[in-house]
DNA sequence: TACATACTTCGACTAATATCAAATGATATT
DNA sequence: AATATCATTTGATATTAGTCGAAGTATGTA
């Protein structure tokens, strides 16, 4: 029929594994050099790099140079959500999860998606402001209402400084682990830096994991039931 | 790392063009027979038939004989959600489209997606209902309103019928072409039938264009006016 | 300039898999 | 029963694509 865009391309680009870990370690938002990722992925040094030139030609990366360095990202939120998609498909058609270790739990309950707070902790931020109709979100569509402005400055953040650029403020990311939406786009971003700068939390580091510190915790509990 | 559900294995069996081109006609929601795939993704029949086997293993794909013939369709729509995510990647990051054809034109005013509306259209009705609140939208999720009930139950829809079922009434589905949401769910589903009913449109047979009728166009206007 | 580090390219090998013809199994029709 | 249709299985082939060692390029450091 071929109709629509080409989707075995893309797709063909996510199936290979060593392809797919690389693309999972860089969820965590974090650009990594081509070393790290050919670690990350368990390949050697050329063959990764081989991979890194397939994904940017097929445009689900971003590279930049910088000094020997060469620093790859994913290319976009987009490309984001269509990973935390496939993830989806994969943990519900799934791999009978033999047993769900500790490092699965914390990944549950919070975690690092692209740039934003994703898992429990993340879905339950999500609830709140649509629950108290602090954002009103429409599909993938989000939008603050006015009071939903006056709560996040109130949270320390500077809406204003956030609206000037290209990227969408509010964004709605389905999650993978828990099939519920949680905040993404800017705000999202800069909400999950404000807990890092405020202490709540802190990242694990080399994995997508968010620790909660028990202040934190409670801080954030305290929050989601104003 | 090794983090969250194999990415790989899913993608993979999206990756190969035959296969895609398979699930991309199993997305007009209309179960396929073997023979008809193979027609659609231009293999044999025994490749065909190796292929199919492989989505089924994957459980991509649900399979149900019928004397001698054996009728494949989606697994379900959170299936059909990730390959409209990896459309929307595809259609972004790009071929270049080289002329957007006609067949093009129709697929982006109106088409199916699995089995409800998609496209302009679907997006149309989406956005009328959540700006006149009789659906509240959050995420993928969404639920309607009193209002809302009332306003399907005057357009000719036994919501109650619907209810029983375990599938979602509500479902918020992106759309590839226009990059915003339409509206799927067992809901989204009943209003497609009710505007074949009505005669508003009309499947093209052997693609995913729903063609509308100048009276359906009317009519469909008025609706999300009113 | 020499040397080290970070990465890419080249070349050869290997493993995986898509492909189809022919045979087999299963179901309907006569 | 005999035959025709639809589908899967088997087996054999060919192409693809992932893999790494060795060599090459580029950038920073001594």
């Amino acid at each position: 029929m071929k109709d629509g865009p080409d989707l075995s391309r893309i797709a063909s680009l996510v199936g290979d594994p060593a392809r797919a870990n690389m693309l999972s370690a860089l969820m965590s938002g974090t650009a990594l050099t081509a070393s790290e990722l050919a670690l990350e992925a368990g390949v050697s040094l050329p063959t990764a790099s081989s991979h890194l030139a397939k994904l940017s030609e097929g445009g689900l990366v971003t590279v930049a140079s910088q000094g020997r360095h060469r620093y790859y990202a994913l290319a976009g939120s987009e490309v984001a959500a269509m990973l935390e998609a496939i993830s989806g498909v994969a943990a519900s058609v799934g791999p009978k999860r033999v047993r769900p270790g500790p490092r699965d739990g914390a990944m549950r309950e919070a975690r690092i998606c692209y740039d934003h707070l994703a898992g429990e902790k993340g879905v339950a931020l999500f609830d709140h402001l649509t629950q108290k109709r602090l954002l009103k979100a429409s599909g993938q569509d989000a939008a603050l209402t006015a009071k939903g402005r006056a709560w996040f400055s109130d949270f320390g953040i500077d809406i204003a400084a956030l609206e000037g650029r290209r990227r969408p403020l509010c964004r709605a990311c389905l999650d993978w682990s828990v099939r519920r939406s949680h905040l993404a786009g800017s705000l999202g971003a800069a909400a999950l830096d404000r807990m890092f700068a405020l202490n709540w939390a802190r990242r694990e580091s080399g994995s997508r994991v968010v620790r909660f510190t028990p202040k934190g915790r409670a801080e954030f509990e305290r929050l989601i039931r104003a």
